[in-house]
DNA sequence: CTTCTAACA
DNA sequence: TGTTAGCA
């Protein structure tokens, strides 16, 4: 346990999330702009990033790595966000 | 930290 | 189209 209990339960700035994603600051602005992405905003506005939001980032880079534009990106993400869902279901009724 | 603008590939 | 730098 290195980390503070306040920053363990997976809440990150921008700066934090842009390191461990490997995307820029400015970068996740725009996924956000675009829809890949939808983070939470404290009252003052700064965004807060989870945990999970690290995971989509590192697929989006994934994403794009394998040619896809943004746009694509984020299709990419609700199909696997549906099909997800949908194993879900199959493992409900194959109990 | 935020948003916007502009330049670049 | 997407990234990056600089500004306010």
């Amino acid at each position: 346990m290195t980390e503070d209990p306040t920053t363990a339960s997976g809440l990150y700035g921008i700066s934090a999330a842009a390191r461990l994603s490997g995307v820029g600051e400015q970068a996740l602005r725009l996924y956000e702009r675009k829809g890949l992405l939808t983070p939470v905003r404290t009252a003052g506005g700064t965004r807060r990033y989870t945990d999970d939001d690290v995971t989509v980032l590192r697929r989006v880079a994934a994403l794009l790595a394998d040619g896809l534009n943004l746009t694509g990106a984020r299709r990419v993400l609700e199909l696997e966000a549906d099909n997800d869902r949908l194993r879900l279901r199959i493992a409900e009724l194959t109990d």
